[in-house]
RNA sequence: GCAGCCGGCCGGAUGACCGCCGCUGCCGGUAACCGCGGGCAACCGCGAAGUGCCGGCAGGGGAGGAAAGUCCGAACUCCGCAGAGCAGUGCGCCGGGUAACACCCGGGCGGGGCAACCCGACGGAAAGUGGCACAGAAAAUAUACCGCCCGCCUUCGCCCUCGGCUCUCUGAGCCUCGGGCUUCGGCGGGGCAAGCCCAUGACAGGGGGCGCGCGCACGGAGCCGAGGGCUCCCGCGAGCGGCCCCCCUCUCAGGGUUUACCCCGCCGCAGCGCGGAGCCCGGAGGGCGGAGCGCGAAGGUGGGUAAGGGUGAAAUGGUGCGGUAAGAGCGCACCGCGCCGCUGGCAACAGCGGUGGCAGGCCAAACCCCGCACGGAGCAAGACCAAAUAGGGAGGCGAUUGGCGCCUCGGCGUCGCAAGACGCCGGGGACGGCCAGGGAGGGCGGCUCGCCCAAGGCUUCCGGGUAGGUUGCUCGAUCCCGUCAGCAAUGACGGGGCUAGAGGAAUGGUCAUCCCGCCGAAGCGCGCGGGCCGCAAGGCCCGCGUGCGAAGGCGGACAGAAUUCGGCUUACAGGCCGACUGCGGCG
RNA sequence: GUCCCCGUCGUCCAGAGGCCCAGGACGCGGCCCUUUCAAGGCUGAAACACGGGUUCGAAUCCCGUCGGGGACG
């Protein structure tokens, strides 16, 4: 029933190479509480991993940052196939949620400014793939 | 009531909406490898299996006392291993507990606290090696040194001078007072190379603070003396000294301080007695006096001694009496220590008695010795399944000719004593080692021709194995309750329960209400002090302290399982329960 | 997660029970030299990660915290 906020395992970003592909090729936007990674993919679905490093704290606030972040995506999850990679920062962990959530729609719609999901740095093309929200 | 001490426990609650991960049941969809059968084959059917996977619904479960640090000990897994030892590491009073431990319990000993109680790496220093700065005679050998005592040897001034005495009298000798020289020692003052400190204010003096140290000292006076020490006074139930910081004299200064050295001044030391002969005077007798003797001093030397020696963190048992030439556990008493015996205790150890005569400093978290324990690695251990790509092995298909190279055998030649090396010729063999030819096949293409690529080909199987997946993975030295044994740690028995299993890693997000703590105006209560009124009881006002206190505000810790246990250590807001100790009050 | 290693001036090192209130080089401050700068000379400031313990005495030896770094078919 509930399936419009679920967050399924298909969902998650696992392994070292999806990772890897996006540090390369995804789009990278910076804001005050977080680092965001996107990049289009094939699938139907929009996926999300989290990368919080020991320089964010202890194991407590790591893990208190990663489930802040799992329920952002939960309620602010993209139709489209996205892949999205987190990079929480200190600053994440104290602050109102709401503040949380108009920064990650921000940072995660921003990929299109600069033209369309495509790696910035890299410029091997990802051929234009008509995105309707920007 | 306040302060303390020990043990145990909790570690926010409830609800709403949206979510996450296992388990169980039901419902819907749906495979594959593989096996069997059929088919020329593509493939089909059955089994595997309605399993696994995906989705839905329902039920039930889902972080900690430290999950942390990874400091010990184990289980478990793989590797290694005949046995024993060495090395290395860890532990170290005794007994017990435990799977094991560096943990726990009980006891002993030592230390701290008025006490409850707390703390302790707590074997061995006559097994050996080594270290102990500075100071000090000496830092481990009980010797040397200083000193004390005994014996022996040598020596016991010089010059000037007041005064006196004697004589053989412009002089000589002797005694005495004072001074000087020389040598040594002590005390005081001054100078100053150099070092250090100081405008961030030195130094000196005074006051205050803080911690550490010593403890009847500090200060004052005197005495003995070889080293070095002793006595008295003041003070006295507590102080004193050193270091550091602050303040004041003080915005005062080219100054202060220490040691070495130099100079000056002062003090101290440098024989006395008896005495035959002799000489002189003489009444007795007296004076001088060589040698000698005794005592004393200085130096040297031979011995005795371990009492004492400013030091130091530490000094060779302590105190007292006797004893001695001086001394000494040399003797005695008490204390300490060692050994032996008895008693109590399983033991560590304790008590008592006897005995020895001191038997030898500290450091083993110095090397080490003794006793005990330990094979190594760690769930990223290990096991299973297994893409793509590259590579390995075996087979099949296709072309399989020549040359070079390779291997092997034979002959000849050169070198060599030989073994053998090198070269040439010939025979045989293998080969995807190289080159050329050949061309299966492939590409362009509807097909042929043609062109291009081309033995680094196509294909089957096997083994290792990467990504990835599965497993190890949670029923266990398990938890709860009770009984029994035990002082206890703990164990035995009985009953009951199943209590997280993730894997880029779940156990939550947002909010509301409540709870707890702190702040908190007015107001109220209590205590103390002051003022006013009142004969008094008391009342009023002011100030201070304290308790209660609405709304509201702030805060609710430390911290997140990762194979699993037993410990240790570290972090932690607030709270609850119980035992005990000290002080005060009331009865 | 498991297992190792290391912490000394601002930086890089030395020191290995007392000679150390810790030494050297570079860097920093001041003075001299120079017309000036550099070089050179003189001089000064500046550190034992933290807390306990052993010892007469600890940067050094032991224990525990904290911080940093590394390895992992």
């Amino acid at each position: 029933m509930g399936g419009a906020h679920a967050f399924r395992p298909a969902e998650h970003i696992r392994k070292r190479s999806d990772y890897t592909r996006i540090y390369d090729s995804g789009s990278k936007n910076h804001g005050r509480l977080m680092t965001v990674f996107v990049q289009a993919s094939e699938r139907p679905h929009a996926r999300l991993g989290i990368a919080a490093t020991r320089k964010l704290g202890p194991a407590v606030d790591r893990n208190r940052a990663k489930r802040r972040v799992r329920e952002l995506f939960r309620h602010h999850k993209p139709d489209a196939g996205l892949d999205i990679v987190v990079v929480p920062r200190r600053e994440l962990l104290d602050a109102p949620f709401a503040s949380l959530e108009a920064e990650f729609r921000v940072l995660v719609e921003r990929r299109g400014p600069r033209g369309a999901p495509r790696a910035p740095r890299h410029g091997r093309s990802s051929r234009p793939r008509a995105h309707s929200g920007v």
